[in-house]
RNA sequence: GCCGGUGUAGCUCAAUGGUAGAGCAACGGUUUUGUAAACCGUAGGUUGCGGGUUCGAGUCCCAUCACCGGCACCA
């Protein structure tokens, strides 16, 4: 939450070699060369043996090598970077003599489904690095002899099917026939060893053991399309966008959807004894250089300039710095700790422009942040709070998480002794949880220890919302202290924390989430009542009143149109129930009730029906049945580690 | 920011370089409805913005903005 690490280090090549004085391998060379190697096909038995994840990331990884070879026919002179399995599938990045477009895709697909018809045996061979730079080179292949010189062994590896070639680790399938059930998706870009010039075309695929598994995950896809926030949002009238704003407009029914949850995390954390307070948007650049921001987050921050052109004013992108400022207002005593801090402030960061992304990245939001002064005695048992208040929060909505923990980094600052009992009490505090997490060694801020949280949706996708980051370097930069009980002056430490993340960002996963069908307590709209005929407006609005006297939002539809299209409306606007009323309902004083998605629910009477939904919105119910895909993804959680895989 | 793509009515989409159209929504009227789309009509546009080529540009070219898919960065 505060500062981002510092850019990762491209590593430096193991050896420095120069290339051009590589002699390559010609055409008659290189056949000789492969005919004489040892070539060992890939055994059928030991694939067969393989766990059911095993072979899928098997799968994945042959099913790029097969997708190189189609492009190899469409675009001769291709050269390859790395083809690595991906939590859904795959990729190759590549550059060709012509670029590649969406046209070619088509044919890319046909000349898949043609290698993997062929059933080509995967083989591979082992040669000293040197014959592979000679034969790479040979074949045009710059990125593979990029490649080699990164890669410390003296031997490497060489796998083939059919026709294709290629420098690669493995390991593989025994057939391509076994990667039938692989489509390529689409086409982007991505950079070559993070380097913005030149660009690589990435080709994207995905690849299944069965045709079912293809199948569902192609409709996954259409699914997540529908799903898609930046599409639902609007039409569910809950904001907008235009070309003219930095993020989202957010209309009347959002903003309901947005304090429902603000009130919801204010109430939560105030049983919690936070406190909240709200500090200006707008500074002087001064308290960021203190803070360190202005020499590590300069970029990410909109500055505001004098009459001489220098800067003078910044908009506070991270709410730590004044929420500093604050503390020091008086002298603090050792009783006061652990002092929990909270504020719900617009915060601005200037991002990238590719990076913004609806309301999941905006150059505006709003966290739900808080600041803990606390001594390292007290880390324990805040981290073990936190990490409820997260299991709570999130079970509410049916959101899984996983939790990673990430140690100290190279550049840390701070004392080592710190650092390693730090990081022992949020590892015990995590343990004591009984939540499994992950040890992310050497990822932690340059500020200290953190632990992650990553929320995985009904989609299976995950995204980092809630955060536990404990931090030794504002108090020091601000120079803060308490008063310990032996009357010395003591430097507390920060934990900056948030649960949701970001109010924005948290919308947008729950409309995802949940394809835009609230929970009866979050939905804008709760209850639409429908009049049967005109005569019935004054009954309909009579039960409006009594469910508007209890909190309860509701909408009456007297429009000039059948009660069929109104009970269609309502449908398509997601509103939890709809209530029926007519002649025998007017009579009786009762309703005639329909839940969204699920239809009838009988009749009752008006008191029982607004007990029954006051109920439901006071225990925040999850009445709402997610479709969910995660199924899809669970196989590859399991444990196989994707990214090892690089070439 | 970088690479590639897209941009036509509020929305979803049509339109060989030759008069910009449809459905839904909106508006007006008729209809008063019993659980997912009543009927008739009206209006709606400098084709993202700006240049250029052409007798003629939604269509071709250049530039720009926004968005989309990624990369990089991150809540």
């Amino acid at each position: 939450m505060m500062m981002s690490q510092a850019s990762q280090v491209n590593d430096p090549a193991d050896v420095s070699i120069d290339l051009d004085t590589i002699q390559a391998m010609d055409e008659t060379e290189r056949q000789a060369f492969l005919s004489s190697l040892p070539w060992q096909p890939v055994s059928i038995d030991d694939f067969k043996a393989l766990s059911k994840e095993e072979q899928l990331f098997r799968i994945r990884h042959s099913a790029a090598h097969i997708m190189a070879d189609a492009v190899q026919h469409v675009r001769p002179g291709t050269s390859f970077a790395t083809g690595p399995a991906t939590e859904h599938g795959f990729f190759y990045d590549m550059v060709s003599p012509e670029p590649l477009t969406n046209d070619d895709l088509e044919t890319i697909q046909s000349h898949i489904d043609q290698i993997t018809a062929a059933k080509h045996a995967f083989e591979f061979a082992t040669i000293p690095k040197a014959d592979a730079r000679r034969l790479f080179k040979g074949l045009g292949q710059r990125h593979k002899q990029d490649i080699l010189t990164k890669i410390p062994t003296d031997d490497v590896t060489l796998y083939r099917h059919g026709d294709f070639l290629d420098l690669c680790a493995g390991p593989h399938v025994p057939l391509t026939s076994i990667c039938a059930n692989m489509k390529v998706l689409n086409l982007s870009a991505s950079h070559w060893r993070g380097e913005a010039v030149p660009s690589l075309t990435r080709l994207t695929g995905t690849a299944w053991a069965k045709d079912k598994d293809l199948s569902r995950y192609l409709e996954f896809l259409e699914e997540s399309k529908k799903r898609d926030h930046r599409v639902l949002g609007p039409q569910l009238d809950l904001f907008s966008f235009h070309p003219w704003a930095s993020g989202a407009l957010w209309h009347p029914h959002g903003v309901t959807l947005r304090h429902t949850l603000m009130d919801f995390w204010r109430k939560t954390i105030y049983n919690k004894d936070y406190q909240e307070i709200l500090n200006p948007q707008l500074y002087r650049k001064d308290l960021f250089e203190t803070s360190g921001h202005w020499d590590h987050y300069q970029e990410n921050m909109f500055i505001f300039r004098d009459e001489q052109n220098e800067p003078d004013f910044v908009l506070k992108p991270m709410n730590c710095p004044d929420t500093m400022l604050y503390y020091k207002t008086k002298l603090r005593s050792y009783k006061e700790l652990p002092l929990r801090i909270a504020e719900g402030q617009i915060l601005h960061r200037n991002e990238a422009s590719g990076a913004i992304h609806g309301i999941m990245r905006t150059r505006n939001f709003v966290q739900d942040d808080a600041h803990v002064f606390l001594t390292t005695e007290h880390v324990h048992a805040e981290v073990q709070q936190l990490m409820g208040m997260i299991d709570e929060l999130y079970g509410l909505f049916d959101l899984t998480y996983t939790v990673s923990l990430s140690t100290r980094p190279d550049d840390y600052m701070g004392e080592k002794h710190v650092w390693d009992e730090a990081e022992r009490a949020l590892e015990e505090a995590l343990q004591s949880t009984g939540k499994a997490f992950e040890i992310d060694e050497g990822e932690g801020a340059f500020y200290g220890p953190k632990v992650d949280i990553h929320i995985q949706d009904s989609l299976g996708r995950r995204w980092q919302c809630g955060t536990i980051q404990l931090d030794f370097q504002l108090p020091e930069r601000f120079d803060l202290t308490y008063i310990a009980q032996d009357g010395s002056h003591q430097r507390p430490i920060v934990v900056h924390r948030a649960i949701f993340g970001s109010f924005d960002r948290f919308v947008g996963i729950l409309i995802e989430h949940l394809g835009g069908a609230f929970p009866t307590w979050l939905a804008p709209i709760q209850v639409t009542v429908l009049p049967i005929a005109d005569r019935h407006a004054d009954y309909a609005r009579q039960v409006a009143q009594q469910l508007t006297d209890q909190g309860i939002r509701v909408d009456v539809d007297t429009a000039s149109e059948t009660v069929n299209n109104r009970i269609r409306l309502s449908e398509t606007a997601k509103v939890p129930y709809a209530l029926v009323v007519g002649d025998r309902e007017a009579e009786e004083g009762t309703v005639s009730i329909r839940k969204y998605s699920e239809g009838q629910k009988g009749v009752k009477p008006v008191a029982e029906f607004v007990a029954d939904i006051k109920q439901l919105v006071d225990s925040k119910a999850f009445d709402v049945a997610v479709k969910s895909y995660k199924e899809l993804f669970e196989n590859v959680a399991a444990g196989v580690k994707l990214e090892k895989q690089d070439y």
